[in-house]
Formats: C-alpha cells, sequence, structure tokens
DNA sequence: GCAGTATTACTCGGATAGTCACTGTCCGAGTCGCTCCGG
DNA sequence: CCGGAGCGACTCGGACAGTGACTATCCGAGTAATACTGC
C-alpha cells in the first residue's frame, strides 16, 4: 500500500491556490518553482484536480489555477481521491470461487466478508480524510509555522499571482 | 492508492490455516489449489507472514504452515502489515522545503500539518483492521456461508492436513 | 489620437518514453519418512 | 523380529525474469495581450 508521491504535491498546490486572493489565479510553472518540483509532471496533476472539479484553469496568458469552490468545502478526501482515483484500494478477486471446493457462482450471494471488512476499514480512512479541509491546513500552517516562511510564501505569492478582470 | 492482490491471498490463506486443527499443518501447494492461485507466487507471502510471526513453517514431508497463535490474536492488521510493509502509505518527501521561499531546514522543527492530518487518517485505518480478528472472519464465514461450501471446505482441509506428532 | 486587426507569446491539454515495485517463476538447501541391511 | 544407517523424496527458502503503474517529459491547441496599420 503505497500513495504516489503526486498526492503530496497535489496537496499542497491546492493549498497554495488556496491562499490566493478573490478570483486571483496562479500559473503552473510558479506553482512548480514554489514547491521545487517538475514543472511538466506538475501539470498532470493539476489536470486531475482539474476534471476533480477542484481547480478551474484559466488558458491564455496571465492564466493559470484558482479553486472551484471555497477552500473551507474542500477535504483532502476530495484531492486524494482525485489523483489516486475513487477506486478502493482493497479490490476484492473474489478468490474464494476459483478452487476446487466452489460448486459455482451462484453459491456466493452475498460479498466476501474479507472484502467487506477491508472496506469497512477504508471507509474509515477516508472519513478521518474528509473531516479535514485545505482551509484547516492553511490556519494551521499561519498558525504554526516559521514567520519568516510565512512572510517569504507571502512576498512570493504577491509577485506571481495574476488577478483576473472579470 | 492500491494494496497488492497478495494482501487478499495471504488473509485467505491465514484463514484457511485457522480452520486447521490444533498443531495440524497444511502444505503451500494445497492452499494454493484450494484458493486458486500460483503455488510458486503463495510461497513469496506464506514467508512474509513466516517472518512477521504470524505462521510457522513445518519443513520436510508432511511440513506446512501453521499459525504461530490463536485465531482470536492475529488481526487483520497484522496481516496487511506482514504483507505491505510498516511504512505508512503517505511519505512526505517534505517538499515545503524545496522551494525557494524556504530559508533551510531549522525553518520546519515541526512536521509538515499535511503529513499529520494524512497520517492521523491511516491511524484510523490500522485502528479499523486491528478491530478484526481471523477468528471473526472464520465465525462470519461459518454463518454465512452455504452449506455446500463449508461442507467442501472441510472434506478438502480433512484430506489434506497434515497432524503433527508432537 | 483611436479603432480594428493580425501577430505574438504565453498558457494549459494530451500523447509519448523511462523507471520502479509488484507479479510470477524457477532452482537450491534442509528435513522427515521409508527402505534396506545387519544383528 | 528389531534397531540403525543410508537413501530418497518432499518441503520451504531465496534468487531470477516479466509486466503494469507511476514518474517524468515533450509538443500541439487555444487564448489574451500586444504591436501595427489605417482612418
Amino acid at each position: 500500500m503505497k500513495l504516489s508521491d503526486g498526492v503530496e504535491t497535489a496537496i499542497h498546490c491546492t493549498a497554495a491556490v488556496a491562499g490566493l486572493p478573490q478570483g486571483a489565479v496562479m500559473a503552473a510553472a510558479d506553482l512548480a518553482e514554489f514547491h521545487g518540483v517538475s514543472a511538466s509532471y506538475l501539470l498532470k496533476h493539476l489536470k486531475a484536480l482539474v476534471k476533480a472539479d477542484l481547480l478551474v484553469s484559466v488558458p491564455g496568458p496571465t492564466g493559470g489555477y484558482r479553486l472551484a469552490r471555497p477552500a473551507n468545502e474542500i477535504t483532502l478526501l476530495d484531492v486524494v481521491l482525485a489523483v489516486e482515483g475513487p477506486e478502493p484500494a482493497f479490490r476484492c478477486k473474489e478468490i474464494r470461487r476459483n478452487g476446487p471446493c466452489a460448486p459455482g457462482p451462484s453459491a456466493f450471494p452475498r460479498p466476501c466478508n474479507i472484502n467487506r471488512a477491508m472496506l469497512k476499514a477504508e471507509q474509515a480512512y477516508r472519513a478521518a480524510l474528509s473531516q479535514t479541509t485545505i482551509a484547516d491546513l492553511n490556519s494551521e500552517f499561519l498558525a504554526t509555522s516559521d514567520p519568516r516562511v510565512v512572510e517569504r510564501a507571502d512576498n512570493y505569492f504577491t509577485a506571481q499571482m495574476r488577478p483576473q478582470k472579470t
């Protein structure tokens, strides 16, 4: 069980975009530089976030990304599902039907109880993720981080952000 | 996020071994045939279960595997960790330190709050897994499965199991 | 000076190679049961 | 007939290829700002 590294960058980028003023956007290249990751690859994950309706992309010069809805309505679960896909981590192959002791598919009307237990645990995982919003993360970041870091980040964002006219 | 398929086979095999009489063992080849999976590959996971002290292997002819401790003391979490490894699914790369706004490592004395939130969710996942034991799974299997399946499985196990002398 | 237009440069989006972990397999080391031999 | 040694076969354990997903990258479609031209 391993989450792809893209989840981390996606969360950081979403939190960063959430720190922009209302209506402003930020280009993928700037987000990549700010986080020190590859710009080309970051686009892949940003695309996934756009497809999941978490971000909105603005094309053309002065384009970039902004949140699709308020930061307190975007949870960690939303970001994780957008990047990793909605499928559960445990995917029952129904191997109980394979062996010589299986009379046939009709003998298994109920879902595999192992599968049920695993999915139940995963629901607990997702429930925990859905309790933290991007807004929570940013509030905590501002409250607990080194003031120098906050100041530098604020300066960077002020310099790179692009206010939209409309 | 995807659990390896080996987790499913490992859980099924552990539950199967738990159904053996006290002290009896079952060969990997029989476990593989019973579940309809590759015997060569199953050994890989059984080895992991042995290394994690969930199963005990008995070498030589009439050898096989048996539980290392009672079935009600083996949880799904034990099996998952044995196969997948103890590392958490989310591994923070500390990318917040990469960008041009990071003064230096000394500016981040506290762990990344994103990492904390992700690990907290994973703890909830593991806590849920640890609430289900192999004994629970087998009790539920006996209570809810088609009687034909239970009977066939019981016959198979009676024929293939190997009672140990000592 | 101003409006309209063509250009230009910049942005995101999708299609394309490279790398690592998981899947699947094989052969070798070790051990117990069986057979043969001797008493 | 009984005990013991040797042999054989079966078991698990670790090392070796194949495949799919994630990582990383590039080039093309689209758009807004810009420069230019004509009025």
